[in-house]
DNA sequence: CTAAAATGGTTTACATATAGACCACAAGGC
DNA sequence: GCCTTGTGGTCTATATGTAAACCATTTTAG
């Protein structure tokens, strides 16, 4: 049972949240498309999209990279070939390591190398 | 009400989810981090985070931020100075544009000039 | 100025994502 | 080999995100 959870964000999401939210309104204005439009061509509703341009953390994330794709917002600032090699090169390397992790549990080891 | 709305993604969307979820996978087991070590530490269940290291779109995109944050994956390819001026220089150029759009309504202007 | 349209809020009902407890099995350390 | 621990499922209950319909205000075109 999930108790209400306040859910706490850095600030470093809480900006890169906040870029991709503006990336999304700038392009939408730019493209002059209404808040309606672009809401109806991605299937969701006008007030989901206000949300995801206020950049609220808790929109769904594939609705989100949806509509920036939609208004030409490059994810990871890469277009799709590259985005494509890149998955590839992540998917390789992620076959290479271990399926799973030894953790010394107790504690003070959280350092990263 | 919300209906069943059963949602579809481009491609270029759910390779970016792959792309991100797999970095984060990566990264993780780099790093010798448990599954139930990393959840924790991002206040989430273990389950959630299983979602979102198999690229579920529906997960909310703050949390996946702020996972991708704790193991060191960079959102946009860029560390948090970067990101900052990014966002400053995304911010300034929003203030410039129109606040409302006045769409041509009449289908076949989508273009981008 | 006026009128039309976009925006930004609400409010309500419902679909569903989530936490938390399980389980069986796989994997890695000894 | 054993034995511990991680992983990937399942299931249930609840919190909450979402769609849809409103509204008031702001903005733009004329």
């Amino acid at each position: 049972m999930p108790k209400s959870i306040p859910r706490t964000y850095s600030s470093y999401t809480l900006e890169a949240l906040e870029l991709l939210s503006k990336l999304i309104r700038s392009q939408r204005i730019e493209k002059g498309i209404s808040t309606l439009e672009l809401s109806e061509r991605a299937g969701i509703s006008r007030g989901l999209l206000q949300r995801i341009e206020k950049a609220d953390p808790k929109c769904e994330i594939g609705v989100v990279f949806e509509v920036a794709k939609l208004v030409g917002v490059e994810l990871f600032e890469m277009g799709p070939s590259r985005l494509k090699s890149k998955l590839n090169e992540t998917s390789d390397r992620l076959k290479l390591l271990p399926r799973s992790v030894r953790s010394k549990k107790k504690r003070e080891l959280d350092d990263d190398f």
